[in-house]
DNA sequence: CGGTTAGTTCGGTAATTACCGAACCAATTG
DNA sequence: CAATTGGTTCGGTAATTACCGAACTAACCG
């Protein structure tokens, strides 16, 4: 395996998913992609990236920032050390955004079965009202699933931080 | 309950939702909450978008055709009527999407499983490779469900349309 | 054939987005 | 204090997007 190349081609990869995928600018994703891959271990400063991806500190400060407010990175300090030192977020807490996702959704299918339940009046609309219930108990399964496995991460994430 | 005033509120909740999820124009995404709102029964001609949205009919066609493509909507006819009856795709069809968008994250997380076998040498990567083992196998989980719930809902369908 | 209906295609434009450079601030260092 | 470092803020601009109107096509009707 080429990692060199390997490693670029997994950047732009993510890069392009989390772009679609949080409504984030190509750049905001990259950084994302870079983080992930490369700033596992020790983060990687303001500076590093300003020269990784080739972009201007303005830029980089900019979608640093969105991606902070949004909770896909964190960044630690050093002592005596001006730096940030940026890194993904953990994956109990990408995940989470998910679940918000799926809040937002269940609010918009509760709305739209109480809706139904009033204007239901002849069956075609009946058994329409039945379909919102059943896809409402698939996107709760899928909620559980999700809380789940944020708490597996999280005991996985303690316990990593406990032998750091 | 108001119901004209729920309808547009659902219909705009709906609209920003699929906006966003889906990476469409905000008019595409009203186009598909009022199909799925009001229709269901028996579709809405282009005509009728037309004016229900008060856009112009190229606007319309354009992002029909978007919503036709991406699989959001279909379209029937009717016997001596040149019109086409536009209606949301049925749910077993929108939710197909997600397993498309899981498959492509399992693309990108074998392949950083891979690089990551790889490049491990510290303990703290190899701690992190773990880490993505994890996360692949919860995608895989919330793939299997959805498959599950696509099933359900295909009998749902088959069982509607037997009825009609 | 000409007229109507249903929808598409093709510029064009207004609004939005993504990124930049330059000026700036705030903390530290000599 | 001045100089340096680490990062932010603020216009500005190039590129993209979302929508429009007008002209068009294709199928049918009389």
């Amino acid at each position: 395996m080429d990692v060199v190349k390997e490693r670029e081609e997994i950047i732009e990869l993510f890069g392009n998913y989390f772009e679609k995928l949080y409504n984030i600018p190509p750049l905001a994703g990259r950084i994302l992609g870079t983080l992930i891959i490369d700033g596992c271990k020790t983060g990687l400063t303001f500076e590093t990236l300003v020269e990784k991806m080739s972009a201007s500190k303005s830029s980089i400060s900019t979608n640093l920032n969105l991606l902070l407010k949004m909770d896909k990175i964190t960044y630690f300090t050093k002592a005596g050390d001006r730096k940030k030192y940026f890194k993904a977020a953990n994956l109990s807490e990408r995940l989470a955004n998910f679940l918000k996702l799926i809040d937002s959704e269940m609010i918009i299918i509760n709305r739209l079965v109480d809706y139904r339940e009033v204007t239901a009046s002849c069956p075609e609309e009946k058994c329409n009202l039945e379909n919102v219930k059943a896809y409402r108990t698939h996107v709760t399964e899928v909620g559980k699933l999700f809380i789940k496995t944020i708490n597996n991460f999280k005991q996985i994430e303690i316990s990593n931080n406990n032998n750091q």
